[in-house]
DNA sequence: CGATAAGCGAGACGGTACGTCAAGTCTTATA
DNA sequence: TATAAGACTTGACGTACCGTCTCGCTTATCG
């Protein structure tokens, strides 16, 4: 499973270092941080990670896969609540996404995709390693949301999950700020309105189960329209 | 107008050769079509426009700046419709959104935008003369139903431009394949759903004059299960 | 006569403007005694001129011709003296050799000549406007010498001119300082006794004529053998 | 010895191709000799080498350093004949003097010396390297002439030395035509004259002694005339 | 236990693009 | 027609990074 960092070790000869693995992603990141997708320098960060670029090479294959497994490195599991209140569970849960995406170095996400050099592969690797969980994350609460009844029948899940997932991306790419919880909460009630079987019952039972997310500030706009 | 090259042209002095601009901008786009934003060569362009280095950069002080420019020079003004049908026309403007976006060479528009070197001057011109213009018209759009009492009154129109404007650039930029009116209405639809005074009527009101953008396919999803 | 700027003006229309040949010239002294030959670029010169680029190329074809009619607007005549004492002369003489090549900027010369872009035509040119004056003064002063009996009349002028000759632009090229008179008459010695029919007999009329160039340090290096 | 390239190559790290330095240098003569110092481009020279511009550059920090190199990179030592005929070695080393200045391109050393760019430590390296040796063999004939009881015993040795070699100089720079080994024979006379404690006698021996660099021609000038 | 295979840091390799600068020519409007 | 201004093409400049390679060395495993 160990995702990150061996091309395919050989089997006799020197082990590979693994502190080195480590090192180098981490380098990565800070350089990333500081210099975006387009200033990273490979010698550079061999340099910072103390070793070689060789040593680069030998684990992955392009400067585009080095970058996927520092992003990798650094994303932890976004594990979908499960609290019966779709509404609570929806915000949470992209909560989660936005905090997944904003943890990455601005600007690296896209340049990485658009680089080209490296083709479907890497987008497809993308998919698969970094933005599928979090995406299949907010598909399994709508599904479990689908399930209890709380969405009309004829809702187009993927489109749903879309509509949410292209917000959170739009602001990590476009965005001058990061985005806030109360406008997720507040794009979580306008799609919410647009596939709920029975709105105002869904906004109901979260007002009477308030999560932690901030249940005050969630409601207050739509307050009036009770 | 000011439309893209000319950084601030002298007004003595042998005047600027207008035809240099078209051709180094239609070179540009031909160059990022073929090999991305990463792999263009401003060399290679100016050699392709027939002309030189210093002739483009007398006219773009960076490398990205050229890029707006021949970004700039393909997009065709987004003219919002209004024909009083909220659903059509926002469908429709929303299609014209998507057109310009989907116009521009993919992968180009991201790695631009981070390529940190120019600063937040670009991404401001960017959205300035790119990104604004198609936004504004859904946002005239939303505020022509809203006045005419089409949308609820608390509706948050910012929030509603972003997450139509956010499903056109998700697709813009991790989309595999383009998006199709079809895509197009169904996101209108949910969205609508969700801010609408009275959604039925609305919806009533787009089959009994139906635009020509597919009026058929266009409720045939959701207007069974009423 | 007016050796400098004007390639060949036209007879009608606009006349040229004649303050700009100097202020070029002198522009251009300035230019290269701060950058040297390979530093001089026209535009700065006309900058600073207060002119154009085109208003020089009018003038002087090419940038060498610019700059040897910059050198030759600089140097003043050498007027060989003619005291009838040859040491004293061909000192004094030598001198005024020196004097009007250590004035013109170091590091142009030689470049200048060698930049042989223009071919034989400049080499020639140079020679005839800034090398020969002073070098046919030393000539003059030698065959004036041989015609007093001074010299054996198998010398070969030409060669000894060149032996004088070389030793001044020696200094003027390799040279880390600038050459003193001191030097200039122990040379003039060493050469004068290889040269003279009867060289104590010089020597005796030079401490008898004592010419203004230091004669006291003049002798002093000979004087032990007396 | 330290010939040619290696401005400090590592001792750790890939090293050095070797016979890269050899290519670079011999390409570098030929353009020298074709097109002259200021018609020199590294990147042609590059390609002819069958390398590219960073190899040079990692071995010559400046344009200047790889000519001064590529200069070195063919003249051969200069070894003083020492046949107790002071007219004789003294011709001859002059002359193998001319030679290692006549084989150098013509039109390179002087726009080498002052391109200024790289300052005085240029110069002194090209003294050191180039200039020197021949001149210290000059120098060392002159010496052991003067041990020998040859030239009197107030001679400046350092201004003869320069005395000779502005004359090689002089024609290696301006002179139109290569110097022939009767000028050479002839200065050499000229100063001897000026230098020797008992010129008939150095005459009669070289005369008694005749060299291989053509002896009769040596003294045809002048015996007759005595 | 010694050979061998692969790891390691370091850095040179050929390429290629960058952004700048100068040369010499041209095209304006103005005088 | 000359002028000032400046745009034009051409091409070299010196730097930076890419991805590969060669070196001398170290470290495991296998014979």
């Amino acid at each position: 499973m160990s995702t990150g960092g061996a091309g395919e070790p050989s089997r006799t000869g020197r082990p590979r270092d693994e502190t080195i693995d480590a090192a180098v992603l981490t380098a990565a990141l800070d350089a990333l941080a500081a210099d975006g997708y387009g200033g990273l320098s490979l010698v550079a960060v061999a340099r910072a990670a103390g070793t070689s670029k060789p040593a680069l090479y030998r684990r992955w294959p392009t400067k585009q896969r080095l970058v996927l497994a520092a992003l990798e490195h650094q994303v932890q599991a976004v594990e979908p609540p499960d609290t019966s209140c779709t509404m609570c569970d929806l915000a949470e849960c992209l909560g989660l996404f936005v905090t997944a995406f904003e943890a990455m170095p601005p600007g690296v996400l896209a340049p990485l995709l658009a680089d080209g050099q490296d083709g479907e592969d890497l987008r497809e690797e993308f998919m698969t390693r970094l933005f599928d969980p979090p995406r299949d994350a907010v598909r399994l609460t709508l599904a479990r949301a689908r399930d209890r009844g709380d969405l009309r029948l004829d809702v187009d899940l993927g489109l749903t999950v879309d509509l949410l997932a292209s917000f959170v991306c739009y602001r990590a790419m476009f965005g001058h700020a990061p985005t806030t919880p109360r406008e997720i909460e507040a794009a979580v009630e306008t799609i919410l309105q647009g596939i709920a079987a029975d709105y105002p019952a869904l906004l109901a039972r979260a007002q009477g189960e308030p999560v932690e997310v901030g249940p005050h500030e969630l409601h207050a706009a739509h307050a009036p329209t009770r």
